[in-house]
DNA sequence: TGTAACCTAGTGGTCGGACCTCTTACCTTT
DNA sequence: AAAGGTAAGAGGTCCGACCACTAGGTTACA
């Protein structure tokens, strides 16, 4: 019999953290302001002391799943305004400069996402999809307008059946909205919602490589603005 | 007299762990061990309880400047072996299924930052990176030449002119490590190390296309026993 | 009747002290 | 020396108490 390292038990805390971000991550996007019970009641329904609830709490507002309100409650974070570095801001001050970022990492990763959706996606996701296109259609005003170009994003990310691109799209945060906002705005509500017609049909139709150039050419819309040339003249030496 | 909105007294771990951390950041590269004073000294001389002494390491722990050991004591992390964010593993609980991700995230980053190094990267940064070259193919053995191999993909981010490429190459953290691990142990120090060369050379010779194509074809290497295929046909009803 | 001040229940924040498991280093034995 | 045993001290967990804060209901006053 071969002697193997035998796995050693998780700390109380690491069990704790992972019953509550399974928790968490369960029903995530259905309502806007989820709230976990107290420090108490969580201590006594999972059987362990309030000591081993607060360490646990306390590490996953460190990682901004959670915000820890003193006096008031223990608060689930909407996805969509987590971040996964809080710095971005601090690290790229002017605003022309973090979207230009933006724009070129959104360029990377969402054609990227929209292949494997084509690829991947569960006929539950497609149907998603086509509802949240045709809410676009229907958008009464440019807000929701870009409230449904989010989703839509969102919900490629989510079909690509690779939750880090999700994570990326994610921690670009309200970046992100911003640059949204301009795409809507600069090229229009109807011109947008057929871009994602295009996309949409190309994911349907499972093709990969149509579907990235359709993406591309959508996000490519927003940035037409970015003049990378400048950049590129920038070191030419 | 204006009004101005008071400061309230930041929370005492959170002044705890200002604290701490400067005592980490002092003499960080000096010594190779060090160890900080046992939880129930520094609540002493802190002038706090253990419960608040006790939160703050662990929150410093999470961040990746301490470790603590059970039954040994807290240990200040050298700075080149820190690990950047775990909350990924919370998240995606099998390794399998991490690499995957992780590998086709890369795929969608990388190749885009090699092309953007290749346009945009400094003198100062084509001499970094063949320095970094220079020391893997010197590595005296796998572990030096995997944080080579780290280097060099992280000045890549930062030669690519996008602070986005490497927070999101950050926040991959461990699970990056673990990943560039599978890389040298599969193709060996010495391919790598071809790779890493034919990626420099078409930075060096601003063939942004070459240069994607080259990092692409790097990270394919680790990702080789991926089997998208398997993934591919799961849901092609 | 409306509004301002107050009160209260319940939340997280901090405390200290108890007992557990674990690691290390020293000591004893061979 | 080498093996095993032992004890000191580290972090892990628990408990119960009290403090600080917030929200919402209640009261008192205009």
């Amino acid at each position: 019999m071969n002697i193997t390292a035998l796995e050693r038990p998780a700390s109380l805390v690491d069990s704790v953290c992972q019953q509550l971000a399974k928790l968490i991550r369960g029903a995530d996007a259905e309502k806007k302001d989820r709230w976990l019970p107290g420090e108490r009641s969580l201590a006594e329904q999972l059987g362990v002391s309030r000591s081993v609830v607060r360490e646990a709490t306390k590490r996953l507002e460190q990682q901004g799943m959670l915000e820890v309100q003193h006096g008031n409650g223990i608060k689930v974070v909407d996805r969509l305004h987590r971040p996964l570095s809080d710095s971005l801001s601090l690290l790229i001050p002017d605003v022309a400069g973090r979207l230009r970022q933006l724009n070129e990492t959104r360029l990377s990763i969402e054609p990227d996402a929209a292949a494997r959706a084509a690829e991947r996606a569960t006929k539950a996701q497609l149907l998603e999809l086509r509802r949240i296109h045709s809410s676009l259609e229907e958008a009464p005003d440019n807000d929701n307008a870009i409230l449904c170009d989010l989703a839509f994003h969102h919900a490629i990310a989510d079909a690509s059946g690779n939750l880090i691109y999700r994570l990326v799209l994610d921690s670009l945060g309200e970046l992100g909205l911003a640059s949204r906002l301009r795409t809507i705005g600069r090229i229009g509500k109807a011109p947008a919602a057929a871009h994602h017609e295009a996309i949409l049909f190309a994911i349907e139709n499972r093709d990969p490589e149509t579907a990235r150039q359709a993406m591309r050419i959508h996000i490519l819309a927003a940035g037409e603005d970015m003049d990378l040339p400048a950049l590129r003249t920038r070191e030419a030496k």
